[in-house]
DNA sequence: TGCATCTAAGATAGATACATCATGGATACA
DNA sequence: TGTATCCATGATGTATCTATCTTAGATGCA
């Protein structure tokens, strides 16, 4: 059974993510202590968690707000995103042998969740597949904090749009192109590929303001 | 009059950021509760966001270690800097004009440090320069991460050098030039410039192992 | 002597109690 | 009626207390 504080954790950060609690909403420890039956100390560390990673703002004396997604922040996240992962294409090149296997296997949990409907599992799968080229690009900082831009970045996605059937193929047949230039293509344009890849986001992000 | 809280995360953390704290090294809440003059539960909270930063780390039930330093974690440190330092040159250019005082003024501090032989003031004053160029790129995911990264560059100095007065006036220089080609050189010199400044940290870092 | 087990000390995790502070509304006065 | 002040309310910040867990060391047995 998982701790107080992290079942605290989770229960607050699943309501922020699957857009239950919108951004500026103001809560306080009491509630959340109440909802999860736990007492207010563990809260208060959950609570503080969300903070370092910027998803709630902490008042003194007055409460936690649900830190709201603006359209800088969501360009900004998009930008992170992409100077970590074209410097992450570039330096896991000589290694890309090492991983092929697992970026086909998250290819077809991709394929099985579009088929399937349920987006959770194509996000999920979609992101571990960026985060096995980030790390496997061998720096353990830069992996951390692009783990945490793109949970950052699920926050974004729910006010910015719906991920359609459309945008799951488009995705796909882009995963499916990345993994062939890794087997068998050139290093300049995985390169390529990649920055496609995100300025698709890039433009996506733009049309939230 | 801050709070206890704060009180107990500055403790900590000057204690592990000066190197009286060795990597490694195991403590208990209530070392730190008494060294401060405080209960237990803000120092509790103090360490979690270290923890969250990566300068300790905590094993339940049994207390907290001060993260030790690796060559490795030193290389990544210099690296993650230079991605986010190169990304942030050549997006700031446009902006370089709104700064330029400011660096200017963060170099004659780091002379009068260099004069004086206070090394924290000459350290802060880099990290300063560094940071005002990042945040003028205008991303504040990055530039958050960015003082992330600096801040845990100073505990790596500790293991891996001191600073010395030639060390010093290299980077002065360094810096000097930095700030001649952004007020009057081009585009492509000032992107050279940030990379052979990096270069040198990558240099330095890699003489740990 | 060597090993397994038991015990006691000490640390954290969590709950609770209390102090402090911010805020909104009621009240008194001009 | 408008405004300033006061107070009640409720939230956080901190201290303290209890339970649980880990582990080092003592103890007993082979």
């Amino acid at each position: 059974m998982p701790s107080a504080s992290e079942r605290a954790y989770a229960h607050v950060k699943r309501g922020i993510l699957d857009g239950t609690h919108a951004g500026g909403q103001f809560f306080t420890e009491g509630e959340v202590a109440e909802a999860v039956g736990v007492s207010r100390t563990p809260v208060r560390e959950a609570l503080l968690r969300l903070e370092v990673e910027g998803l709630v703002r902490l008042y003194p004396k007055k409460g936690a707000m649900i830190v709201p997604v603006s359209a800088q922040e969501a360009q900004d996240v998009v930008e992170a995103r992409a100077v970590i992962e074209e410097w992450a294409a570039s330096r896991m090149w000589p290694h890309r042998k090492e991983i092929l296997d697992d970026l086909g296997g998250l290819l077809a949990v991709m394929r099985t969740a579009r088929k399937a409907g349920t987006v959770e599992d194509f996000v999920a799968a979609d992101r571990t597949f960026h985060e096995r080229i980030v790390s496997a690009a061998g720096n353990a900082i830069l992996t951390r904090q692009y783990c945490s831009v793109r949970e950052r970045q699920l926050c974004v996605s729910h006010v910015v749009m719906r991920v359609s059937d459309a945008r799951m193929d488009r995705a796909i047949a882009s995963h499916r192109h990345l993994i062939e230039l890794l087997a068998a293509g050139t290093k300049a344009d995985f390169l390529a590929a990649t920055h496609d890849h995100l300025k698709l986001a890039h433009e996506q992000a733009g049309s939230l303001r």
